[in-house]
DNA sequence: CCGGATCGTTGACGCAGATCAACGTCGCTG
DNA sequence: CAGCGACGTTGATCTGCGTCAACGATCCGG
């Protein structure tokens, strides 16, 4: 992909449509599917000048409990958990991003969860401030923030039910195939799909409001029942997704 | 409260900066604290013209599962339940609304929710294409949807943390707590708090994650350890927020 | 190649909450 | 006021999952 371009292509150059793109968001997915696709040219350059590229290692935050927020970020690639704790230390995790996935809570100014990289992660960071005052202007980027906040909202909802009212077989179930549908953008494959799964043992179990013990031998029973194949402890295969469905309860 | 002014005034009249307000909307809290607050007086009387009021009596529905949403509402008093429902009959309240909140999934035609009168329950109910036309037209009611939808996320998570980790006894503690946070705008009275409870026993079960008996139970228990007093079985007392919070795990 | 750390699995046992069952209390209607 | 249905309470018993404990697998640095 060298340019037929000329020079100063290292800031930014023209898109089909003649607008510019800043160089650092040419091939971010959070320009396509994100919120930064809200953005006309001039001010995604705005935004760019201002973001900065993070790398968070596995079980680094972003942000902390009681924290005051600073910055609001998208997630590139990886997956950030959003965790509460309680007092004496229980704790729940009340959500996963995924890329381009936009991470913040806009007019708030502190925050109740712990945001948390699980494996590595790559995130675009840029002042809360800046970009708060152009959600002002721009109608389209608080648009695009209220439906990702609507989906989230579902999830959330979607999460409250397998919380409250699944066996916590179904309840692993049910993880396996949001995480399927996650990774697979279909499968057309005859032959099932294959899924990573990106959280450990012990955070499936916060997230599933169960114990590592439980999930461990939920795992094995499903794997017993032939609903889904091992390849290693993170690596799994599912046959039918149809047959994981109806082990979710569905 | 006759009116000192001239005729006309059962369509609308004066507001004290000149705005013109449609009698309908007068009194109404949606247009204080909820959503209608965004609209400048001629969207209001826009949308004044083609809203309804309308009353559900305890159990009826506004919204079914599966059904195509044509409308959106404002609750006005009483409580809905917004619920789901699994194959096989079990069933999870996700969330209550109370007035002012708005009433709706904006960008989606259909709905996977239940959302159902807990106790008569008065709406304000409108088309939804043309509410959506005037969010497209108007910026500042769609920022006030997206803070109550963000407000709402933060409620589910918190919600999420409660289904997942907490004990029965916890369960209905925090529920009491929520309750009487949001019927007591505060308690400044020495003796303590006394809230009616919206939800049967059965609707407390179906939004902890418990059964029928254990609610029961726990509300024993709670009484038993002083946390609450009963007058009836739906009207308590909380002699000190203190000690509920704490049976609440907070 | 070994020792320790982290992660995952498996087993034995106990308990919180579900289930099954009976009964009390209210409000409504005939 | 009798009879019925919806709602709530309480007791006895059962069970799914938590707890405690031991052990296997993998990875790492020395």
């Amino acid at each position: 992909m060298s340019s037929v371009r000329p020079k100063r292509s290292d800031v930014h150059h023209p898109e089909p449509d003649g607008q510019v793109v800043p160089k650092l968001c040419e091939s971010c997915e959070a320009r396509h599917r994100g919120v930064c696709g809200a953005l006309p040219g001039d001010d995604l350059l705005r935004l760019s000048k201002i973001s900065v590229r993070k790398t968070l290692k596995s079980g680094e935050s972003v942000v902390c409990d009681e924290d005051d927020v600073i910055s609001f970020s998208n997630v590139l690639n990886g997956v950030v958990k959003l965790s509460k704790l309680l007092p004496d230390g229980r704790q729940q995790i009340v959500g996963l991003q995924f890329a381009p996935d936009f991470l913040g809570r806009p007019f708030r100014a502190e925050s109740h969860l712990t945001a948390e990289a699980s494996g590595d992660v790559h995130l675009c960071s840029f002042p809360r401030a800046e970009f708060e005052s152009m959600m002002r202007d721009n109608p389209e980027l608080e648009h695009r923030i209220l439906a990702q906040t609507l989906e989230q909202l579902d999830e959330a909802r979607d999460w409250m039910m397998t919380l409250g009212r699944k066996t916590a077989r179904e309840k692993i179930a049910s993880y396996l195939l949001m995480i399927a549908r996650h990774s697979a953008p279909q499968p057309p494959s005859g032959q099932g799909v294959a899924i990573d799964l990106p959280l450990s043992r012990g955070d499936m179990a916060d997230f599933l409001g169960l114990t590592i013990e439980t999930v461990s031998r939920q795992m094995t029973a499903l794997r017993k029942a032939k609903v889904i194949e091992f390849d290693s402890a993170r690596a799994v295969r599912i046959p039918s997704l149809r047959a994981l469905e109806r082990a979710a309860g569905e």
